[in-house]
DNA sequence: GCAATAACGAACAAATTTGTTAGTCTAATT
DNA sequence: AATTAGACTAACAAATTTGTTCGTTATTGC
């Protein structure tokens, strides 16, 4: 449980009054949260489709991750219609659907200076 | 330090080999790194601009997150010709500066998609 | 009947991040 | 001589995130 009074807690509160850019990475941030969303909108977007997609993580750190994104409405949970037992999908808002782009600039970006720790100054 | 062994760590690891997106991902969360990124794009390139634009840090942390950023190449630190005790700017790397209009995009998705916590569906 | 698959939830523990306390060094100012 | 400003580092503690163990529900396959 987070203790909403602690110094962290209210500079998190701060910086999101600052500029949404902190809400927003706060976000995406978190150890498997941008790859799942990534994998949703390419197709992987059942439990266990993203489970065979990322082998290391766990089912119930899966679980955790998927509820927060939902919590953050990038996407949403469908039940798979004539399914037994129902099948359940996992849908980008549009939310989640814009951020997808942004994580496709990110990826580039990373690419372009993969390894180049030391850059060139600009 | 860490354990370069840990589930977390290895997991980490696995991550920065899926994409990219992941290990660039990781070099702007942090509680004030992509703010301090932003703030010096906007002029604000010293250690004493920072801490009156961000008051609620300590010096300790301010510290520590630019030399982190440091690292990753995204600032570099310059001494300033003529000065006494000599001074020390903060410059954005080339990548540093590539950065800057991902961290824009976030920021307007953020302000687009601002308490609307539950979205509709796409 | 027993195991497996799909999809999770709760509680606890380990790892990591964030913040705090104390201290450094130089030079100008009072 | 003491204080202040700029720019930090190291070590420790608190908070938070990530991973683990155990358990659940329901249906199909052997």
């Amino acid at each position: 449980m987070r203790k909403e009074r602690s110094t962290n807690a209210m500079n998190e509160q701060f910086l999101f009054g600052v500029c949404e850019l902190n809400s927003a990475i706060a976000v995406i941030s978190g150890r498997w949260k941008s790859q799942i969303v990534y994998s949703v909108s390419r197709g992987y977007n059942r439990f266990h489709l993203l489970k065979r997609e990322l082998p290391n993580i766990s089912e119930q750190v899966l679980g955790r991750q998927l509820k927060e994104l939902e919590t953050h409405a990038i996407l949403v949970k469908k039940e798979i219609a004539g399914t037994v037992p129902t099948g359940i999908e996992y849908i980008l808002t549009n939310k989640g659907l814009d951020l997808v782009p942004i994580l496709e600039s990110l990826c580039n970006w990373g690419k372009a200076y993969e390894g180049k720790e030391i850059a060139a100054c600009g």
